[in-house]
DNA sequence: TTCCTTCCTTACTTGTAGGTAAGTATACGC
DNA sequence: GCGTATACTTACCTACAAGTAAGGAAGGAA
């Protein structure tokens, strides 16, 4: 056992290339040079491309989880949280991820499994699920002032970070700090 | 001269496509079949993909043109112009182009010309030119109510116009209505 | 020592992608 | 009727994609 397993490193380079070209802008090649590895050893740990692509929602999925499972839990305000979202949204998108899994997933949706498709919507339930606690404590604390029902408005949050990401690809990077600004600005926050 | 020419059934086609798949997503022959013509026949009006691809975006802008000069030139009322949008939105939905064109050239980002990327980027810019005056506009008319600048709140409302599609995409068709919704809610639009 | 499992490589196959060169049918000006 | 564009088709090429079958090294269990 390495240090960092070759399925790691395939993991790792995949979802870098996933983030930034989409499942059909990246090949097995792509993955396979920059590891020193064969092709042949990726179709042995993921016998075909959408195990892989399985393996890598999975891991976005625990990701998710890791970083939101204290909130979960035990609550606390809700700011920090917002926040949180914004900075590791500026996060990847510096670090070369420019779109984020749902947006790559949108585009080659026509060639998913159904078990895939299922894994990506309940990543969208689990994301929407942690921003609606989100907006509902901090509407609560009055930390945030907003009106419309708090999944929707929360819904609409995500979308827009959603949107933000793939406009600041196509534009350019300081559209991400203006529209965050903005959310902020729309739930009444001036600090 | 026919009277839809193969070149026009071409851009059709593939702008269809390109709506649907992405760049990569889709091949001459998906363009080809379905016209019944040849490969060799989409290579003479447009020697590479990437003519092909920049005909698409000059396409997709002159629609945008088209429909929104008359406001440009003499304003009138905001509101029906942001619904004209939430409207065009939904009907795109609806008639198998889920994804925008800016959407769609986010994932594949990578292999585009300078040219190809100015020609977005300036369409980005004038949808956003035509957004900041109906925010603009509804202000003043007192049709819509927010605060922060309005090229800002414009800018917004098309990030979140633009995630919602991709998140209706891989969710749920509901989620669009849902997020216009948000959106007017936000913009302190009751009836 | 032998056998079995794990993790990979070598050496392929098949399919399809974008792209090209040369030929052909049709219409039009002259 | 005679060239000459225009708008294609036929027939091809090269590159590369995903995927597979068979073999080999290395380690642990018997």
């Amino acid at each position: 056992m390495q240090v960092v397993t070759t399925r790691e490193q395939i993991i790792n380079q995949a979802f870098q290339l996933m983030l930034q070209r989409g499942l059909n802008g990246f090949s097995y090649r792509d993955i396979s040079e920059p590891l020193r590895i064969k092709n042949a050893a990726i179709h042995y740990h993921f016998p075909n491309k959408m195990d892989l692509l399985s393996a890598l929602i999975a891991e976005n999925h625990q990701l998710l989880r890791e970083s939101t499972s204290e909130f979960m839990a035990y609550g606390g305000p809700a700011r920090p949280q917002l926040e949180g979202l914004f900075d590791y949204t500026l996060n990847q998108c510096e670090c070369g991820r420019p779109i984020c899994m749902v947006g790559a997933l949108a585009v080659d949706y026509k060639d998913l499994s159904d078990k895939i498709k299922q894994a990506n919507d309940s990543f969208i339930h689990d994301s929407l699920t942690w921003l609606t606690k989100v907006m509902e404590t901090g509407r609560e604390q009055d930390e945030f002032h907003f009106e419309g029902p708090t999944k929707r408005k929360a819904m609409g949050i995500l979308a827009t970070i959603q949107g933000a990401r793939q406009m600041a690809r196509v534009h350019s990077m300081d559209i991400l700090n203006s529209i965050f600004a903005q959310i902020r600005t729309d739930l009444g926050i001036t600090s």
